[in-house]
DNA sequence: ATAGGTTGTCGAAGCGCTTCGACAGCGATT
DNA sequence: AATCGCTGTCGAAGCGCTTCGACAACCTAT
């Protein structure tokens, strides 16, 4: 060990009274080095202040003072801290985003979002923060009232979702990606699910069938009032009616034993389907087998048209007809929406994506 | 417009020479009204630093100052704030959570790790930072550097990952999930997947299989040297010299078509294959689809092992025999590690856990 | 009664940063 | 030559919290 007297460590002639002991300490403890602007401005030769100007671009600084900071903070290594920044500023520069627990659907446009976000979060300069719907509206409060976030971004909105009131409640700018019952004072980014249901029963019955299913959502999702399958099949409904097909609508858990089940109800009841609309990722795959075993070929018997991301509608056993769900778009508007509020720019208002059909070779005319 | 000068809205008596402006900016800007510690403290009638122990419990409190606190914090609705917190402890009570960009891969189960890691860490008092792999080793400079995280999680490491320095070089604490070449001075989690793939081939041998077929992740995941797959290989081969059973090693992109080629590949040069493991969640499907369409029965004349999630295996169209990816367990016990860490309790070290192996219908004896 | 040890509370300093007002220096204007 | 406005820089205060040392008040052993 070594005899020292502590502040003979000093690297700085800065005085800092407490700082000597902290100094000592920084080379005994776990904690690593944290160069400070106070030790920029030293080795620059300026003081914090212009430091921090040069960092934040709200004065003008002359161009040889600029290099000579920038030069010392490279030299140095450093990089401000999070916190202190926070404390002085109110500004976190973190968005928090709330994932719900579940993953009984949609888990890889989910994940497809939270990337979009982070990544497009950090372009902006912002950091993410990772809920879960676990905490339900105690995470709000406590993330508005800690100032742990300056915004958040809230997925799997439900119709009459109970969080609401708070983000209504408070300044802090927010996203629903979802769309529930009442978006007054609310931003909401999501597909338009109704066209979407429209546009799939339209090109159905453009192709000549009268009879479609519609394999929808587990029950649960119904019963949990998520507003996208409610909507889905409000658009396919109308739709339909308008162009005098015949709707059947069955929800299905997903997996090949519900939807075995699913599917001979639906023949049973309507055996004249020739055209399906899927909005279960996890029932697509099965569906298709089913129908191949039972010796309906797909498109030449029955058309399948599936509400999914590309990548399943690619990589499943015939390639998808399909609308795509557009999740890194919806992630990216989410984080602009709130950058530009958070720059006192933008106003509440509700996004809702226009939906792509993509033909591809799971559907087709209607035998006649 | 009221008229009144800004100090008439004081709520408190408190001496506070800036905060008269302070506070009637508060009822002017979009900022809603943060509680302080201060504000907390004169409404319970103690000090600033008894509040402060009731918070953190670090010195002995009398049980009537410790209620008579408490219920002033719930009447304002008092949460500390983040950064000032983080200033003065140095402890953000952050954890970073590192997530790979590409979704080529496990993406139901890096969802699932990142919502097993945010819900323990919650537990544990902390919040979770979401990073994506896109920054590299910057992100880990940068989170380090600015005291953003206390510690952090790493997902998708490879066997030489530009991290790994990084990691050794701070003392802040960290855990991989996965397996890099040099653990020295790491804490790593993981799948024993030497252990998985000697359990699968022990599994099928022992039902009498001896030629058995190997679909293997994406070509691009072993090119990145992701030790996972090697690892299995490893296991896989071993194994089957032992028990002296022939091993066929096939990647595969996942899909039907690309599975189709590779399936066809595989008759072609040991027509006489009974036994598959699938390493590819993206390739079950069409494997079994693929089987079934060329008569082959499973479990009747082939049987097929899974390494992939519990629930992958129950959907599938066949009830899967597999063993299955404990997702939820290694990211909690990544979070535990840490926390154990943070609190200058545990050490490094390399947990791998035992591969369980669950058998359902897929596989059954070899006919003879 | 006194010394010694607890226990519970307070005041003050400081964490590293941002930001405001002050002002020196300078060329441009009268 | 005196004045005005810039531009670029600095000093100081404060953001809300934690933590350390100080110290009353009490309790116990002498």
């Amino acid at each position: 060990m070594d005899t020292h007297p502590p502040w003979s460590y000093c690297r700085t002639t800065l005085t800092r009274p407490y700082s000597q002991c902290a100094l000592s300490k920084r080379f005994t403890s776990l904690e690593s080095w944290m160069v400070t602007l106070a030790e920029v401005a030293q080795h620059a030769g300026v003081s914090a202040s212009t430091v921090s100007y040069v960092l934040s671009g709200k004065r003008s600084i002359s161009a040889t003072t600029r290099h000579r900071v920038e030069q010392s903070i490279r030299e140095l290594g450093y990089h401000p801290n999070a916190g202190a920044r926070a404390l002085a500023s109110s500004r976190s520069n973190i968005i928090a985003l709330m994932i719900p627990l579940r993953t009984d659907m949609y888990v890889p446009v989910m994940m497809e979002i939270a990337i979009a976000v982070a990544t497009t979060a950090r372009t902006h300069g912002y950091d993410v923060l990772l809920l879960t719907g676990e905490e339900g509206p105690d995470a709000v409060r406590r993330v508005t009232g800690s100032g742990l976030a300056d915004a958040m971004i809230l997925m799997d909105v439900e119709l009459d979702d109970e969080r609401l009131p708070l983000l209504r409640d408070t300044d802090q700018p927010s996203v629903l990606i979802g769309l529930p019952a009442d978006t007054s004072g609310l931003t909401c980014v999501d597909l338009d699910f109704r066209a979407t249901g429209a546009l799939c029963v339209e090109h159905l019955a453009m192709l000549g069938h009268r009879d479609i299913a519609v394999i929808g959502e587990a029950p649960a999702v119904y019963e949990r009032h998520t507003g996208f399958a409610e909507r889905t099949l409000d658009g396919l409904r109308s739709r339909a009616q308008e162009l005098g097909a015949r709707l059947l609508h069955r929800p299905c858990e997903g997996g090949y034993d519900a939807m075995a089940v699913t599917l001979a109800r639906i023949f049973d009841e309507r055996p004249g389907t020739t055209g399906f609309v899927v909005q279960n990722e996890s029932a697509v795959e099965p569906l298709l087998a089913l129908l191949r075993q039972q010796g309906r070929a797909v498109p030449e018997d029955v058309s399948v048209v599936a509400i999914c991301p590309d990548q399943v509608a690619v990589q499943a056993s015939v390639r998808l007809t399909s609308v795509s769900i557009p999740a890194q778009e919806m992630g990216r508007h989410a984080v602009e929406h709130l950058v530009a509020k958070l720059d006192g720019r933008g106003e509440d208002e509700v996004v809702l994506i226009a939906p792509e059909l993509t033909v591809r070779t799971s559907s087709g005319p209607a035998a006649s």
